[in-house]
DNA sequence: CGTCCACGTCTAC
DNA sequence: TAGACCTGGACGG
């Protein structure tokens, strides 16, 4: 599933599945799951979900009881909670009947309906996390793709960070500035600006300080790329979100052709790949940049790619019939 | 059987 | 800048 837009495709999808359903009954975990209790009965409650960058909001509503019945009022909840979601390399939700629940369903929520039908947090690797009465994890930015300009704003207006000393494609992944960028999202927005992996970041978002710079003043900066990095930072994840419910990043899924077939560069053949400085698999085409990690290098002269890497590097130059590839 | 790889954080030396 | 945290699919012997 997870990053920024399969992280929206879920809310999408348990508003959607969720509409009209009443809850009832406590919050249920799995055994194995580590992840904290969440303290929630109620006799019914509905179900709403919001997200932001890679994270998710439930929000439990406990419809107004008519007071009949004390005995099931003293135990139960009666203020709305909200529960944050984080996906890990795995998690997702779906909505089944208690028959169908997946392997993995780690969080569940059971319907009032007979038989019940549950919302299920379902995450194999268990990576994932959520945290009740959980609010947006402060060291996150503000989304990508429904926070624009805020996102834009906390950018520009930090560039002198040091964050910003390292190369583009690794502070991409920060979640502090790109909330809700990951690892497939930072190889198709730099692919579509052809912009060198291993640049420095802040070499590569100088020129953007004054998109919504004063109209009353003459044009102060223009931009220097004719593709805005931080416009595609927004456009590229909601075009994944328009492929619709379900047709996000999931290989295991029936319907993961759409999904690769919009991907222009990550795991695509004819793509270039290294590792980055925290062991990510970086795909891209043409040149790495200057701050490739220590030990590769890579250059082409007369139509000949010349290339010094490490054994874990994967070029697809190779293939070519004038690459001369040495490894060290 | 084994090794490598995967959409992401986290904390600890 | 390593690892730790996990499961499972692909692929090699």
């Amino acid at each position: 599933m997870p990053e920024g837009p399969e992280l929206h495709l879920a809310s999408v999808y348990v508003n959607k599945m969720c509409k009209g359903v009443v809850f009832s009954g406590p919050v249920t975990k799995s055994e194995v799951s580590k992840s904290p209790d969440v303290p929630f009965t109620c006799e019914a409650y509905l179900i709403t979900a919001v997200s932001r960058g890679k994270e998710v909001k439930l929000t439990l509503t406990p419809l107004k009881s008519d007071g009949s019945n004390q005995r099931a009022k003293r135990a139960q909840t009666d203020q709305p909670m909200d529960i944050v979601f984080r996906f890990g390399m795995s998690g997702y939700f779906t909505f089944t009947t208690e028959d169908e629940l997946p392997k993995h369903a780690h969080l569940r929520f059971h319907s009032k309906e007979n038989p019940s039908r549950v919302l299920s947090f379902v995450d194999t690797r268990r990576f994932g996390s959520w945290e009740p009465n959980g609010t947006w994890h402060s060291d996150r930015g503000p989304c990508i793709m429904f926070e624009y300009e805020k996102f834009r704003d906390n950018v520009v207006t930090r560039l002198s960070d040091r964050a910003f000393d390292r190369p583009i494609c690794e502070v991409l992944l920060n979640q502090k500035y790109f909330n809700g960028i990951g690892n497939y999202l930072r190889a198709e927005i730099l692919f579509r600006l052809k912009i060198p992996p291993f640049v420095s970041a802040r070499t590569a978002l100088e020129g953007h300080e004054s998109e919504d710079l004063n109209e009353n003043e003459k044009p102060v900066k223009t931009e220097i790329t004719t593709g805005d990095l931080l416009r595609l930072c927004h456009t590229v994840p909601l075009e994944v979100v328009n492929l619709g419910s379900g047709k996000g990043y999931d290989p295991t899924k029936q319907d993961y052709s759409d999904f690769e077939a919009w991907l222009q560069c990550y795991y695509v053949d004819g793509m270039n790949s290294i590792r980055d400085h925290n062991g990510r698999t970086m795909w891209f085409t043409g040149e790495p940049g200057p701050m490739a990690p220590k030990g590769m290098s890579y250059f082409e002269t007369e139509g000949i790619a010349i290339s010094c890497l490490h054994p874990n590097t994967h070029l697809a130059q190779k293939a070519e019939p004038h690459g001369l590839f040495v490894w060290l």
